[in-house]
DNA sequence: CCTACCGATCGGTAGG
DNA sequence: CCTACCGATCGGTAGG
């Protein structure tokens, strides 16, 4: 009975290995330009064995983005329940952001929107509102309410559409070719961050219109 | 003679019939989701005739990016010209930006890493910077001389670092999901430029800090 | 989880 | 600019 339950273990840690390769795989290079020979061959197996797990390559995708959007949403709400002002909050998830996803977060989302079907795009669309969206709305809603931030009907926007700005800024497409020292990019992200910060709370106009 | 002028132009015309068909399909599917045979049908002819205007799918790739960012560099270029004010320019770049690329320039530039050879890249970054970056540097530049904007190392930034920024508040990949009204998209677009101008100027901060 | 294999599609070439 | 065609690679299946 024992190899009934290591066999259960060793096929969920290979279900694990396989999502967690195909992340990282496709997050870099894109859904159209991961073979499933490709993943396969970095986990140790055939190709046709993937499909053991997943009913196809769709179906990994979609395996893929939840893990994703499941990771970030847990550390998105532990940031907001351990930190109080807007400030600290919009820091930490700031540096949060762009220590886990190195570039191609946009990537991510014209995957979604061209290469899955209709019913698997509005599922991982509620996920991504869920995990990614909903925190940094409830965020700035709490910054409105502690008066750290402006009234948004006086700015003519709304909690949402200010959430994907943020979001936006924070998860950049274009940086500049500056990719030298690879090793410091944490304390570069900080100081990225803290600029964000500062131009979203303060601008950077001379004040002299306002 | 006139015959030889006639093969001419129609040559010349394929030539452009074709970069603005593959510039179209390129940008809205990204270049490895665009087939050749989908160009040459779009254009009306079969696939090997593209392969005698490009030597390969790359090189008619290269071709559609010098043509976008010709097209830029001198919208952008006039605009400059034209308005005075920080403000003014910065609206104006923002709704160009806006109107002219629907949703993905991302998509542009991961392909431009990911599928061209080395000097190509090479190539086409200048011409980016050229033709995208230098006119928004500039354009900033000028309003720290004008006082229009803070000054740039009490922010502790650069115009480079500060033009990367806009632009991608600009070029925003994520957006809200409300493309119902494709047709109003126009003054949408005129709105959501005057609130990142906003923002950008004056931040969203209640001024209880500064 | 493997071997063996499939139909489809891709970028590109030959030759006219 | 066409017809005809190539080798490579893709996602996926059969059968064990």
């Amino acid at each position: 009975m024992t190899e009934t339950r290591d066999d259960f273990d060793h096929q969920k840690d290979t279900y694990h290995m396989i999502v967690k390769t195909a992340q990282q795989l496709f997050m870099d290079l894109g859904y159209r330009a991961v073979s499933t020979r490709q993943i396969a061959e970095k986990c140790g197996l055939t190709q046709p064995a993937l499909y053991h797990h997943f009913k196809n390559k769709q179906a990994l995708y979609v395996a893929v983005n939840q893990y994703t959007l499941l990771q970030t949403e847990n550390s998105l709400n532990q940031i907001l329940s351990r930190t109080e002002s807007f400030k600290e909050r919009l820091l930490e998830i700031s540096t949060y952001m762009m220590n886990h996803f190195d570039v191609d977060l946009s990537q991510m989302f014209h995957d979604i929107f061209h290469e899955l079907e209709d019913h698997h795009q509005q599922e991982i669309q509620k996920g991504w509102i869920k995990g990614f969206l909903m925190p940094v709305i409830k965020m700035i809603e709490e910054g409105v309410s502690n008066r750290e931030i402006r009234d948004l009907s006086e700015l003519g926007t709304t909690s949402t559409e200010l959430a994907y700005m943020i979001l936006n800024l924070i998860k950049s497409t274009l940086e500049p070719p500056q990719k030298i020292s690879q090793h410091e990019s944490s304390t570069e992200n900080l100081k990225k961050s803290k600029l964000i910060i500062e131009i979203f709370l303060n601008g950077i106009g001379n004040g002299s219109t306002r």
